[in-house]
DNA sequence: ATCCTGTGCTATACCGATAAAGCAAGGATG
DNA sequence: CATCCTTGCTTTATCGGTATAGCACAGGAT
């Protein structure tokens, strides 16, 4: 810490000056004419603060005033990290809001469940005044957050009794549904992922909804995990025509690229025999080779909002609120439909 | 604010058990023998704040040691933001140091060079403690964090005077050298980037040296742009067998895979008629299409080595020292080369 | 001469913790 | 019986700001 340059205070100019404390700290912090202070000391307050290069000391201040201005951003979602694709856009969108309300943003998406908790315990350190929560609404701390009435808002996923920001995951699921009907497809693929998220069980749900009252079969053959694409596109092979569908529609953009990916080494004419969507409208490495038809989700907008959202429930006094917002989600017709 | 639920001080507890703060601040910091305060009275104050669910202020803490635990991050390359693939991997090395040594992690990691005078002013208002610095060696305010001896160390590019972790771009560039050397290129191509950054040069600096020292001839035509691929390749079909180079370096892996999968569609075979090779060991989604050969760079480990480094730094009082780590790439063939 | 009002600041207390010194009561020691 | 030491706390100051009240002085009105 001895390296750490000696900064300077209010008292240090107070002292220069000859003149209180106070002087000082209404003149730098407005409050001038508040306090009834002369142009000319205040001028000379200004000149000294420059000339000694002043900072106020934004620890002391956040101590006064009970607030750092300093937004949180938890993962509640195991095995999250900041190298998933999405997440990067997320993060931007964090960035961007907290820049936009003026307040800085503190990471803490580690891959488990505990930092929930961390950042839960950062607010009642102090620490963060609010927190962007990201993660499954069924975690144990979610409840004691909701008690506690602590700003939190959750974006992406649903938690019960928490204002949310998410995609509208369930037009997205209507968007896939009518394009594929358009398309001619009468039997789709659903292509799971069995998680405890709000936005993933919107999205299966609205395809089937959809498809149902378009009249189109769904079937569901379970997870396509990392590595069984192979099984399960043979299961598809195998399964005779009449009763094969014609259109897998997988929960998100990694899994149908997968997907692809293995149909074109076995020899499955995409979107000739078999159709495949997305879900994300994540950019992709594959140009020029395979462009994935998709939903296009805000991913940084989502983010921009929450933050938007925590800072108006901060600013307002009034207790976390139940604002749901939906943002609009895009279809993006690709090469795979 | 008044929705923020009152939070226990160290003053409530004091007041419940009719004691003196300092008392229980004593049993609570764990300097209870020092000030010998009676078991009895410890285990009291124990009991009421567990059940107060009393939590110390971080804030205050904070400005009484005159030390925040946040480290900052900063990024000064122009337009580089939170979504560029490397970068996640960073932020995540980052978390994972941040964690290993107790402090919180701040972004500043906007796409302008602003970021970089955000962070140095974040040290001198007392937000953070040091900040990892991500950008090139010649932006304004690094002289100013020299002069300052602000605690920052610089990661991924050299700035000078300031110590930094990196990762062994020179030995990456003599491996592909070597490697390409090894089945039989004569005469490479390398496709630079035009940026402030010594890892960049770097990488150019030790292909080209490794290629003279085994009598192989680099030639270079400039940037590929994202757009030119066509036109850059073109060129290459156009220039006499004799003259023609039979492999091109890269400098990163998106360039890599954007030159392969033109070079794909213009049915140049890889690489059979032209080898490529990138630079960064990013996970591609072109696995099953192709696998790239490259240079693996462990960004995650420079980063945490650079929390690590800081937080050093901070506790030992000493000022930044000159530490220069280059951490050690790996060469992975793919079927590019 | 007294009162009042406006000007231009200063003094004090606080935010919630910690460092350092102080101090009262009881037992041991001479 | 006076002194010293130990135990077990309390008091005070401090970190660097901000909110609130107060206060000295000048000039005009009464």
């Amino acid at each position: 810490m001895s390296s750490t340059p000696r900064l300077v205070t209010i008292q240090n100019i107070a002292d220069e000056l000859s003149v209180s404390k106070m002087t000082v700290s209404a003149v730098l912090s407005g409050k001038a004419t508040d306090l009834r202070i002369s142009a000319s000391t205040q001028e000379r307050v200004r000149t000294a603060a420059n000339r000694l290069g002043y900072r106020p000391n934004e620890v002391a201040r956040a101590l006064r005033r009970k607030s750092t201005k300093i937004l949180g951003f938890a993962t509640g979602h195991n095995g999250l990290t900041t190298s998933d694709p999405w997440m990067a856009q997320i993060l931007g969108g964090l960035q961007d809001g907290c820049r936009e309300v003026g307040h800085d943003l503190l990471l803490h998406c580690h891959a488990n469940e505990t930092s929930v908790e961390i950042a839960y315990n950062a607010v009642l350190d102090g620490r963060v005044d609010g927190i962007i929560y990201y993660g499954p609404p069924g975690h144990p701390m979610t409840e004691r957050i909701r008690e506690q009435r602590l700003p939190v808002v959750a974006i992406v996923d649903e938690v019960p009794g928490l204002p949310c920001i998410a995609a509208d995951d369930t037009s997205g699921g209507h968007l896939l549904a009518e394009h594929l009907h358009e398309r001619g497809h009468r039997h789709l693929l659903y292509a799971p992922q069995l998680m405890d998220s709000s936005s993933v069980l919107n999205r299966e749900a609205a395809v089937i909804e959809r498809a149902a009252a378009l009249q189109m079969e769904v079937s569901n053959w379970g997870k396509v995990t990392a590595g069984s694409e192979q099984t399960f596109l043979n299961r598809w092979l195998q399964t005779p025509l009449e009763r094969r569908p014609t259109a897998i529609v997988a929960w998100d953009d990694e899994t149908a690229i997968r997907v692809w990916r293995t149909a074109r080494t076995m020899g499955i004419q995409v979107p000739r025999d078999l159709a495949i969507t997305g879900f994300d409208g994540l950019p992709t490495q594959l140009e020029g080779i395979c462009d994935l038809s998709t939903i296009v989700v805000p991913w940084g907008d989502v983010a921009c909002k929450g933050i938007h959202t925590l800072h108006r429930i901060l600013t307002s006094g009034t207790p976390p609120d139940q604002t749901q917002i939906r943002l609009p989600v895009a279809l993006r017709i690709g090469d795979t439909t």
